[in-house]
This record gives structure tokens, C-alpha cells and sequence, in this order.
DNA sequence: GATGAATGAGCGTTCATTCAT
DNA sequence: GATGAATGAACGCTCATTCAT
């Protein structure tokens, strides 16, 4: 390992901890031990246990969205965007389980309260690359005409769904049935 | 209301306050004052927190689950009973949103660690009904031949998005938006 | 001992603990040691410390004031009344040093800051003996025409000045010399 | 100001800080911040908190006496001595009403625990010139026999109360008032 | 000497749980 | 059964102090 400073072993420790046992499963102290710190060195990096955590949500926000906005191949087809970038985040929530957990986890707390609103695929600005894809799609007649909010229900309820499944064990996803999936999700919101 | 016994009232009471605040912000001795009841007496009804959770869980559960079993009309097409069921289901959890942000805080916690498995919709036998539409729709070749865990999430996942997406307050759900979400969960998992 | 009951146990360990350390060398835990009640005991009869310490005050106040108050016999000479009042003040002091330093502590502290501006000695209403006795003698030509602030510190400073070095060690008052000092304020604040 | 040398910073931040906030008030940290050097080299200046505040203290007492001690006219009749100390040190502390403050605070905790023996106006030795000035006044016949203690409890005590009362702006004292005080100070301890 | 990141004991407080009544 | 006062382990957090640089 090249030079782990202490906030990201603290980052870690707290995502690790969190993501297996929830927030309150998880005190400061054991995120310090886990982190190979003593509890106090976690408030010299962060606030409090609330900074703490929003902080590590607000990082792996960042690195889901990266993900998402390097897709931005705007010539293409729509519907293959569409699984383009279906697959990547997917193989991405699956390839970051433990990210996946504590943002499911986040979004499910108080912690997260004002979050919900701008849930990871429903931020404004950030989900552009989505929001263009629908309208566009929307407006050549190609994608139903519904409320975004409900065209990304359509398109990310299965996504959030199937990876939950991965994450406990219920599925494999290998690459056919993942385009599979990405494929009934565009049939969702296609126009028929 | 007729002789409301203690035990009701602890778990009406749980359930207001855990949807309301969370597990963390439900402490025993306010779920008690607000079933009236003393701190102590929870405990002749429940033998820990964790038991009084559970046991909500598994009553919430139940009343889901009758309202889908109750939906066995046979004879009718396929698509009619699945678009049928989904309403069902659908109406339930909006007219019910304390128990719907309950169960999905549930299933987001380590409370619900271990009943992951079998959440709502995929629990093996008491939701045959939904496989029995499944698997007759993938027999006749009019679903798609996926795993029965995928096709639980391409129709359910969005259900339970745009419930919370309710609960929340972004859509107003009428019946002309619910119809045409579920005709397209139906559109995910049929056949093109 | 009758039945001294866990109120009055907390807020006599506080008295003795916060007399003799400080508001910050009597831990909670400590109050709660010395009590012989558990650590959460305490939050059963006070909110917070800052809530113990202010009743425990309030409680102390109410004593010192109980001895000003029975102390009313306007019939007698202005002269008389103040050194009987003066006395019976510096005697409950003296025999309850634990109080007297309490209370000194209280308003030299955070704690105290509201209650600065009426300290024991200078709340109105409560010590209205004091300013009858004080604005009848102004009145009357006996004390000099001086601000009642400016004559309580007159007569009361060297009082808890006294009190002081006898808690301390450093005089020990008998009935003679009590009675030269009640006579010496007196001569401060009395028309020459 | 020339090079203001870090130690006496140091000592200037603590001043500053305690007399506002308190000992409590007043964490180390805070301290080196406010005097601008690392929280560390406080330590190469003093050996820990305590030792801090109490060389802050003899400083400031050395401030004080040095004020006293520049009064020795010896050739003046007593009275005029006497009020003349008396406005010098009153006007002293309510011109430095940091270093009052302080002294105060530290009297009234368990740091100035071992001090309190020794307090500012009762210290043998440092305040020859108080003594002296009673001494003589007591064998001259021109002050009453009492114990030094007591003189100084009926002279000082007041000076305490009237400037606690004008910093905490109970009174706004001009020289008027100033020197009515002194006077009844000086009744207070004369032979009547 | 000077630094400031790191420490960890100790604080005030909460709350699931118990048990004498 | 029902009570609710009492418990005490465990939490989040502070801050005087240390020490490698």
C-alpha cells in the first residue's frame, strides 16, 4: 500500500462498518479501532459522527456519478445508451456492494432525511446525462410520455432491485442476464 | 373501537413512531407512553426490542400479503391479473404509508438483517400467487423466460419506487399514472 | 434517618461534592457514586446537570431567604433589626459553610450567569426586608442617601468577605466579634 | 509593541479567555489559538494547564500590589491614606476588569484552592502598606481593635461587591461615588 | 525551540431492560 | 398481569497532554 492517510482509513473504516451493520451498529469507537485510530483522531478529520458519514456519502455519490457522466456518448442510438449506461452502473453497485449498502442505508435514515429528495439517480444537474436521455427519447416519440420521476422508477426500481438480490446472495449476475435486465428496462419505458 | 388490547396498541404504537423516527428514534419507553402503557408492561407482550420489531414485521406482513392473495381470479388473461395485482398491491401501500416506510426501514436495517431473504415480494410460498402468474405467463411463452427473482424486480422494483417516490411527496398518484406504470411493469417482463 | 429519598440524596451529594471540587471536579458519575444511586439514576430527577445544579440552587436560595424572611419585627429600631438581620444572616452561613461555598461557586460560573444579576443578596422581591429596612432608614435620615446597590455592598461585602475566612480557618466567630462586625456595617452605611 | 515575547501571549490569551468563558471555558487549544502559537508550545512554556493559570495569577497579583505598593505617603494623616488605597485599587480593578474577573474566578475554584490562604488583600508580607496603615490606626486609637482579618473584610469587602456590581454594570461609578464609598469604608472601620 | 496531529481517559447522557411492588 | 423507578453499559464527544518531526 502506497500512503493511506488517516481519513481515508477512517472513510473506510466507516463505510465497512456501516455498510455491514448499520449506523447505529457501527460507533465511533469501533470505526476508530476498525480504522487503527483512537477515537478522538476521528474528530480531527471530521465534526461529528453526522459530518462523518455525510461526508463518505457525499465521496462515493462522486464516484457513482463519475461513472455515469464518462457515458456520454451522445451520437449513438438511444437505446443503447440506455444500456450502456444501465450496465455500467450496475456492474458498478455490484463490483461496490459495500457502497451500495451504506447509500441504500443512508437514503433509509435520518441521516439522509434531506438527501431523499436528490437520491443518487434523482439529482437535478448531477443525472443530466439521464434526464437528456429520457427527454430526448421523450420528445422523438421513442420513449413514453410519462413524469421523469416515473420513467426513473421504471428504469432504476429494477436496477436497485436486481443488485439488492446480488448483494444477498439470490442472484449471479453474469454479463448475458445483465443485458437481459437492461433490456426489459428499456422495453418498460419504451413506447410499444 | 371496541376493548383495544395492550398488545395492539404497543405495536400500533411502534409502528407510528419507527416509521415516523426511525428505529433509533423510537426508544421502548415512547412507543410505551404513546401506547399508554407502562415502560415494563412491553415486556409481558415482547421479550426485547428486537422481538417487538419482529413481530410487527411478520403482522405488517400479513395484512400485505392478504390483500394479495386475496386477488386469485384465475380465468382472467394474464396480463389483466398482473395489472390487477399490481393496483392492488400499489393502493395498499399508499393508503398504508406508515406500514410501507416502516417495512422499508425494516428490510434497510440489521432488525431485518436476517428476514432479507423472503422480503414482501420474493418470499417462497406465500406469494404464489405471483409465481403461479409467473410461471404460467413463462410456460405460455408470454413472459419472458427470466429467473423468477428478475422478474419479481422488473415488476416490483418500480412499484416500490414510485410508492416511496409518493410517500414522499414528488407524485400525486391517480389512477389514470397507476394504470399505465403497471401496463408498463407489464411492458418489462412480457414477451416483445 | 427517616427516609431520605433519592432526590434528596443526589442533591445533597452535589452540595458536598460541588462545595468541595467545583462544578467540574463533580462528575455526574461521582454525584451519582456518593448518592449511592446508579449513573441514569440521576436523570430520573434532573434533566441534565445544568438542571441539578440550577435546583439545587434554587433549593439552597430558598433556605437563606426562609432565614431572612422570619426575621420581621418592624417595630423595633432600624439600628437593632439590621445587626439581628446581619447576624442570623452570618450565623446560617457559618453553620452551613457547604452551602455558603455552593453558592458562592454558583454565581461565580456559567451556571450562575442568569442569576448574577439577582444574586442572594440583591433579588428583588424576595429581599424586599432588606430594601424596607434600607429605603426607611434613607427615609428616615439614619443611612445615608446612597444607591441600594451601593448599600448592600456596604453591608454585605464584609459579610461574605467574614464568612469566607471562617470557612477558610482563618477567624473563628464567636458571639462578641459577630455582633462588632454586624455593628461596624452598620457604621458604614448609617448617617454619621 | 515591539516583540511581544510568546510567553507573555500566552499568558494574555489565557486572561483574556477565562475571564470571559471561564476555566471551563478555556481549553488549551482554544489558548494557543487565540495567542497564535501551536498548541504544543505552551508546554515548553508552562508544565500544564494548572501551572498556567496559576502563574497567571501571581502575575497579576504582582500587578496589583505594585499598585498598592507605590502609595506609601506616610506623612499623611490616616483617613486620607486610607481613601486614597481604596480609590487607587478601585480604580485599578475596574480599568483591568479582565484581571478582576480573573482573580475571581480563580479565588472561586479549586485552582485557587491553596491560594485562598493568601488572597490578594490578605497576603502577610506583600500588603505591609495595608497593614502598617491599621496597625497604626488601631494603636493610635483611630481604628477600632479588631482582628486584621476583620479590618480588611469591612474595608475590602465592599471595594469586591462595587466592583463586581460595576463590571457586570450594575453601577457606573464616577468619583463622586467613588469616594462616598471609600469614606463609609473608612466609617466602617474608624473608632465611632 | 516550535509544531500540531494524535492520543485516550473521562465526561454527560441515553435507553433497553429488570424487578420489587 | 401491570407498573415505573432504577439500573449500568455503551454511546458521541472533549480536551489536556505528548512526541515525532
Amino acid at each position: 500500500m502506497s500512503k493511506p492517510d488517516k481519513r481515508s482509513e477512517i472513510l473506510s473504516a466507516a463505510l465497512d462498518l456501516i455498510a455491514e451493520h448499520g449506523f447505529h451498529g457501527a460507533p465511533m469507537s469501533m470505526i476508530a479501532g476498525r480504522a487503527k485510530v483512537a477515537a478522538g483522531t476521528i474528530y480531527c478529520y471530521f465534526e461529528s459522527k453526522d459530518t462523518l458519514i455525510m461526508e463518505l456519502y457525499r465521496e462515493i455519490e462522486g464516484r457513482i456519478l463519475a461513472v455515469i457522466v464518462e457515458e456520454c456518448e451522445d451520437e449513438r442510438p438511444l437505446r443503447e445508451r440506455f444500456v450502456n449506461l444501465f450496465t455500467k452502473l450496475l456492474g458498478y453497485f455490484t463490483e461496490h456492494s459495500l457502497e451500495f449498502r451504506f447509500v441504500e442505508q443512508f437514503h433509509n435514515s435520518p441521516y439522509g432525511a434531506e438527501h431523499r429528495r436528490d437520491k443518487i439517480l434523482g439529482k437535478p444537474g448531477d443525472h443530466d446525462v439521464f434526464r437528456q436521455l429520457f427527454e430526448q427519447g421523450v420528445s422523438q416519440g421513442i420513449i413514453k410520455d410519462l413524469p421523469l420521476v416515473i420513467l426513473f422508477s421504471l428504469a432504476f426500481g429494477p436496477l436497485l432491485a436486481v443488485v439488492r438480490d446480488h448483494v444477498l446472495g439470490f442472484i449471479q449476475l453474469e454479463n448475458g442476464l445483465i443485458e437481459t435486465i437492461a433490456a426489459s428496462c428499456w422495453d418498460a419505458i419504451k413506447r410499444q
